[in-house]
DNA sequence: AAATATTTTTAGATGAAACTAAAAATTATT
DNA sequence: AATAATTTTTAGTTTCATCTAAAAATATTT
């Protein structure tokens, strides 16, 4: 069955909305993110449900069905190879690539994504430090932790952000940071949740709460 | 002004017919190429009057208007440059890329297109050989011949295909005729105008004339 | 438990891009 | 020049994805 690009953004759209946790969406979450009304998105949901690819119950919430979750991460997987062919084949910089990416998810041929995993030498990451889905739509876990978590005296390595905002990943550019900054968290300020860190042992600079929360890392060894 | 995949899949085509000569096109002439109905094309072609991208008056057919041209122009850019990556970098056949690129065509992204001219070192045509428009929408002019009107006696070089359709190309490829073949035309058959012609030195072989008229060539110096 | 607030769904409408069937205009033939 | 054939346009529908406004269901507060 084909799917339009509407039909794809809003599973794709429920997906994001289900990582992690395990309970239903509701209608206004999937609205919000999709940049329609409620209404627009009832109506797409029964669609949906129409088509096998969600679990609808009238004001019940939302998830997505094995094979929605399939097409999901076919999507998932498109983008993101994508995000990578623009910036390592096309010299993009990482806060460029999330609009293009988002048109040419939508293009339909598995053998042109195929060979292009294999022209990117199968990466495993996305330029955000997100991971890719398999052909077979596994999803690697990486199991990072937000920087806002890490305790003081702990090393750590940036290994992805939680949000591709431009803005948000132009302030990392600026700050000095980027995927594999070594960061030393010397101290967590208890005033405003702000934490002091060097980057690259360079002196310690102050990293907002709101900018810690969305800092992937991995703990250092 | 934006422009909806319909739109430049109408302006796409007009440019197509209007290449060459300069008459009007008419209503079932596109309507044959964007394989709709004619009453449909006659309410798309209102519709691209009032952008000002046609000129078009009720059953005297349409032409560009230089607006028109210019979108037209970007359209075909993308879809060649796009074909050019995806033999060149991906590893498709010719026969295999036409479909990806009328997708392809329709991402809407200015530095991408540029970077990837770039990428491909600024090819001037495309795997069939048919020429790049510039950046600035303009369209070399080759000026090859059709094989089909070669004299017997003459030697020339393959330089590209007049139709780009699966099942044609992958004849050619059959007969071993590619880019770059040398044609030696040694008779033109009275009968049913097929061509015998040497490529590549090879002993003689048949070229119907329907083929023929679909091959481009450049006289041999 | 009632009242109130919030969320979600229904009902009805709109704009794009297609369609079919019928009418009108143009072109070709006798 | 009249008739017939062909092409093109109009009129009225359809499907998709959205919208607004109002109704219904659910959740929260008093
Ligand atoms: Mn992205
Ligand atoms: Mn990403
Ligand atoms: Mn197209
Ligand atoms: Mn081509």
């Amino acid at each position: 069955m084909s799917t339009s690009f509407a039909e794809e953004n809003y599973l794709k759209i429920i997906y994001r909305l289900s990582e992690g946790h395990t309970d239903d969406i509701s209608t206004n979450a999937v609205a919000e993110l999709t940049q329609t009304k409620a209404a627009s998105v009832t109506d797409m949901l029964r669609k949906l449900a129409e088509k096998g690819w969600v679990n609808y119950q009238k004001y019940q919430g939302v998830r997505l069905s094995p094979e929605g979750e399939k097409i999901a991460l076919g999507i998932v997987r498109k983008h993101r190879l994508w995000e990578v062919f623009l910036v390592e084949k096309m010299g993009f910089n990482w806060d460029e690539v999330h609009e293009i990416a988002e048109q040419l998810e939508h293009i339909e041929s598995d053998s042109l994504i195929e060979k292009l995993d294999e022209f990117l030498e199968f990466p495993k990451t996305d330029p955000h430090g997100d991971p890719i889905p398999s052909k077979n739509g596994v999803m690697p876990e990486l199991g990072y932790q937000h920087l806002a978590d890490i305790k003081a005296g702990k090393r750590c390595v940036l290994m992805g952000v939680a949000k591709d905002s431009a803005i948000f990943l132009q302030l990392l550019t600026k700050m000095k940071l980027s995927l594999g900054s070594a960061l030393y968290v010397q101290e967590v300020n208890a005033f405003d949740r702000s934490v002091s860190v060097s980057i690259d042992e360079a002196p310690a600079v102050f990293i907002s709460h709101e900018v810690a929360k969305n800092i992937l890392v991995k703990l250092a060894q």
